[in-house]
DNA sequence: GAGCTTATTGCAAGCCTTTGCGAAAACTTG
DNA sequence: CAAGTTTTCGCAAAGGCTTGCAATAAGCTC
């Protein structure tokens, strides 16, 4: 099963001209095996146990690579970090609140109508996903009062 | 009309209980005197002319309080650069292209049923144009055939 | 499997932004 | 207007990410 993955990934990068090394391997792994969020220093802990000298900027540039690919996928979130999660996962929208940082996950169906709207009227092909809405959840604008 | 600028800015501080120094005048003064989006770089610049030993750090620090007062507002563009505009001129959405980088504006009213959803159904205030909307304009995306 | 070509890596530096801290300036009070 | 209090400033450092470059390693050819 890891060998099966491993194969999987490698043939990803083959099929497309890239090559393939150990620092992309080890990496796109340990993505594979993580699930939901992770932030690229999350990424880079795991990566190290396994091969300590690798170097930030490969992860930066393996995760680029698989997005690229349609392996992964990265979203922003209001404090500028980028998080990622494998593709498998699907795509999904977040709402992060600003006052108390809670993340909610939506689905993609609230934001689609918007999403046909650009493309109809403007043929611009979004992807509205790859930023977070920022806003204030119900409990902190009640908090508020 | 400079003076009367001044005045006006320098009260929406005292009225906060902010104090009123030469940094924030000249810095609130410069954005107001700027039409569009503009980089803190670029208000730096500016403000430099007028008062060299400012540090961007005061620049960044003072329109976050000119946000905090209502009267400037920023938006995250792809490229990660936050971008000013005078609170006056209105909110607005962004779509920029991930290819070619063109920028288009957006009236509010195609992403108002999208926030309005947001607060029906999660009682989540969205500010919706604090990110712009990424995607691939249409020329890009005819090119790409 | 040795030699060659070219992609990839690690490193260092840089960009944009935020933050902790001591020094300096703004407001307040007497 | 001097002294005291509290905010604000400049500086330096750090965080997250990207990029140029020389050294290294992958894959191809014979």
């Amino acid at each position: 099963m890891v060998g099966e993955a491993k194969s999987r990934l490698n043939a990803a990068l083959r099929d497309r001209g890239y090559r393939v090394t150990l620092q992309r391997s080890i990496i796109m792994e340990t993505l594979e095996g993580l699930a939901g969020h992770v932030s690229v220093e999350d990424i880079y802990a795991r990566v190290r146990e396994r091969f300590p000298q690798v170097n930030i900027s490969t992860v930066y540039r393996t995760l680029e690579l698989m997005e690229e690919a349609g392996l992964a996928v990265h979203t922003h979130f209001d404090d500028g970090v980028a998080k990622w999660h494998r593709a498998e996962e699907g795509a999904h929208q977040h709402l992060v609140c600003r006052r108390c940082g809670q993340e909610l996950e939506l689905d993609l169906d609230v934001v689609e109508p918007l999403a046909e709207q650009l493309r109809a009227r403007y043929g611009f092909q979004p992807d509205i996903a790859h930023f977070a809405i920022v806003g204030v959840c119900r409990s902190c604008s009640e908090r508020a009062q």
